[in-house]
DNA sequence: AGTAGATCCTGGCGGC
DNA sequence: TGCCGCCAGGATCTAC
């Protein structure tokens, strides 16, 4: 599930929970979501260590320590971060659980696996995880937004999804602001207007903002999201069929009537 | 450069 | 009830 707006609601749990406590102890129930990081290293590298103010970059949460290591967090499509107390009974998904000082606990919870936690010691390690990220989608301005897919010949949706254009979109987000900018998903990224790009951009943001104060993308019926799951989906706008397509190897929802775009430009 | 397809992993759903 | 294939808000790798 985790696109930008859910992992900003993960940064502010794990601010909120952690945050200026220390790491008392680290328990991995499944070492199947370590990436380049054995559980033993993991704990000895962050026991003992007091939880910084956490950031968030795209997709990633990085949970920095003071004057130490940093984890940094992927949750795939089923991650999530939860703040409980330690002796909360686990749950099946539960995959590490950090116990910290004031009786709290954090829990990365996944059932897929798809992603995971990274241990970065140095700022070089960091970037190095980061490598492939473009500009967060919430930070990015509108001339570096209109440069980056001005520079694309894919289909809009795809460079809109893809992190290392722009980090933080993802396939339910794509399609909302694409159906709100009236942006057909299959137009090439840099055959649009100047006032396409504008609008994107300015819908980008309006989409972020709402979704991030949720904390997640809403599925309110006068967004598009609320109706991707209907058996006969129709455009809250116009009343019009929405057509499900596959673009980008994603399931891609979208209304031909209101976005327009089989001519470029 | 871009796209399609397979892959990683687990579970829910509909069809037979 | 059981089995099967398909699908899921992610990302990477390979082959065209």
């Amino acid at each position: 599930m985790p696109e930008l707006p859910d992992v900003e609601g993960f940064r502010r749990v794990l601010a909120s929970c952690g945050q200026g406590r220390r790491i008392e102890r680290v328990d991995v129930s499944d070492p199947g979501v370590l990436r380049g990081v054995s559980g033993r290293r993991l704990r000895e590298e962050l026991r003992g260590r007091t939880l910084a103010e956490p950031e968030r970059h795209g997709k990633w949460l990085i949970a920095r320590t003071e004057g130490g290591p940093a984890l940094l967090l992927h949750f795939g499509m089923t991650g999530e971060l939860l703040c409980c107390p330690p002796d909360d009974p686990p749950h099946p998904y539960d995959r590490v659980l950090l116990a910290l000082s004031g009786g709290r606990g954090l829990r990365y919870r996944d059932l897929r696996k798809l992603q995971g936690l990274r241990l970065a010691t140095t700022e070089a390690d960091i970037d190095r995880i980061l490598d492939r990220q473009g500009p967060d989608a919430l930070a990015v301005d509108r001339d570096t937004f209109t440069e980056l897919l001005a520079g694309r010949r894919g289909r809009i949706k795809a460079v809109l999804m893809d992190q290392s254009v722009l980090a933080g979109l993802g396939n339910l987000l794509a399609d909302e602001i694409l159906w709100r900018a009236r942006t057909a998903p299959t137009r090439p990224a840099n055959r649009l207007g100047e006032d396409d790009y504008r609008r994107l951009h300015a819908t980008m943001r309006r989409v972020l903002r709402s979704s991030v104060r949720d904390g997640r993308v809403p599925d309110r019926p006068s967004w598009l999201t609320g109706h991707r799951d209907d058996p006969d989906p129709v455009c809250p706008r116009c009343g019009g069929r929405l057509r499900r397509d596959r673009i980008a190897g994603r399931t891609t929802v979208w209304c031909p009537h209101c976005q327009d775009g089989a001519e470029a430009g």
